[in-house]
DNA sequence: GCATCGGTATCGATGGTCGATACAACCGTT
DNA sequence: AACGGTTGTATCGACCATCGATACCGATGC
């Protein structure tokens, strides 16, 4: 359930270098206003009436009907077959299928995803790296999963997660704190790591150990296993997880087996 | 409702049933631009310059530099990596996340295809009826899968594959024809039927076996069973797909094996 | 050097959009 | 049966956001 819509949502100012800061000027507020519109669905997703899409968006209820109305015709938003309102259309997810083909590490990860899901029968996901959230891009479920666990386009906090541990120890120190810094730092569950200091030393022995493994921060019951992609120059861009449960297998045991796995996967994929 | 024009893109005139016909004035043009923009990578899934996507979205420059800016303060589009361009935005993804999370259906099938996809051991699809083309949301992979087999929010035509014939089975013959005639009956394979009068045929024969088949008519060496998901006044909204490898089987194994676990499914989510 | 391509910035005119408002249809409740 | 509450739909003049020609800067290439 915990949607999390990630903490806090939003754009304005990228804030991350101070590069150029698109001009007021050319922003298009009009534009934009149809995906705030979209957007009032990641806080609740429902059917919502155009009353409630008004006040979602932050805008008149004229301007929610002409908004509705286009997105209607375009197929992003569809009329909620219970007869009131209106819920996200079946064309986002055609561009959702452009993003994916456009990503040349999707494209080369699949095939590695595939094959690693085989030898290893446990869940694995390629995460995308995107500031104090990892995006899931790719999910690989195994057997019984939660319903959350098998979307991709799910959002996590960066710092509570194998992937995003693993990605953080690829940055330097100053970088790495600052994400943490501007996280929120709530716990998912009684595990959750939330002390600064604490996280900072996950974040060394990942760099140390060329993986991160969390146990029970995101989810009781799970642990996981993740190694970073990079870039050239060693940024990071991704990660591959292999999530399992304590119900199988020891911590030890499954960390022993399947870290060095996701580290050669994940080289496979970097450079 | 349907937004069809399934392969020729470009909405204009819904065209089917003269229903309402959005009225032009509440359409605006300018939020519509934003997507023809993001639309255009469904075309060519690779970085486009300014020039290229003013092209491609038939607007001037200077209204693509605008869109382009808006859309990548706002996530859906990024600069490419490749550092000159622009490509689709991470956040399309949280898009897809709220519309899959937001649709009932899928999050009813999602524990029944996990489910299926662990008896069956072959890959499992979950599709979405839209006119002359149907919409895979769901996709649980088997083993060793092409690319695009991976792909949630890929389109496949209707007439062609096995879900869609088993939706064409639910309407009556007037509304599955017109299906078929409006669609580009263009072969995906050599095996492709292309004759309105055999597809009829198989259609029938869906209807008749509360299944559908198809055997290599949109991938070479596979086959697939699907059965139709239907709302109340057998409607269909969706199918279930198990695809297999006629490497591993007998076409006639693989239907008497398999068609009863898929309509099973379908008639757990139908209703 | 010149040509061509990439992205960025400017600015006044114009027409697309704004939003208050009214309307229609449906629900329960009293 | 009139009520107050929804819902979605339709109208229209005023204004300001957007239009697009144009100029600009930097790379790259021959």
């Amino acid at each position: 359930m915990s949607t999390q819509q990630g903490f806090e949502r939003r754009y304005q100012a990228p804030e991350r270098e101070p590069i150029i800061e698109v001009d007021e000027r050319l922003f298009l507020k009009s534009a934009a206003r149809s995906f705030y519109v979209l957007e009032a669905f990641a806080r609740s997703p429902r059917p919502l009436s155009l009353a409630e899409v008004a006040k979602a968006a932050k805008i008149s209820k004229s301007a929610a009907q002409r908004v509705v109305q286009t997105l209607l015709v375009l197929g992003y938003l569809e009329r909620s077959p219970t007869g009131t309102g209106v819920v996200p259309g079946r064309r986002i997810l055609d561009r959702s299928f452009d993003y994916l083909r456009s990503n040349p590490l999707i494209e080369r990860a699949t095939p590695i995803l595939t094959e690693l899901r085989k030898t290893c029968g446990e869940r694995v996901d390629l995460s995308l790296f995107d500031d104090v959230t990892i995006l899931y891009a790719i999910r690989l479920q195994s057997k019984r999963e939660t319903f959350y666990a098998t979307l991709s386009g799910r959002r996590m906090p960066t710092f509570a997660t194998a992937g995003g541990r693993a990605m953080l120890a690829f940055l330097d120190d100053r970088h790495a704190d600052d994400i943490v810094r501007r996280s929120k730092l709530a716990p998912l569950t009684p595990k959750t790591l939330v002390d600064p200091v604490l996280i900072r030393q996950r974040i060394e022995e990942a760099r140390r150990d060329g993986y991160a493994s969390v146990l029970e921060e995101s989810l009781m019951g799970e642990i996981v296993v993740a190694a970073a992609v990079v870039k050239e120059r060693n940024m990071p861009v991704g990660a591959i997880h292999i999530a399992g449960s304590l119900a199988d297998w020891s911590a030890e045991d499954f960390r022993k087996r399947f870290a060095p796995l996701a580290i050669e996967a994940a080289r496979a994929l970097s450079g």
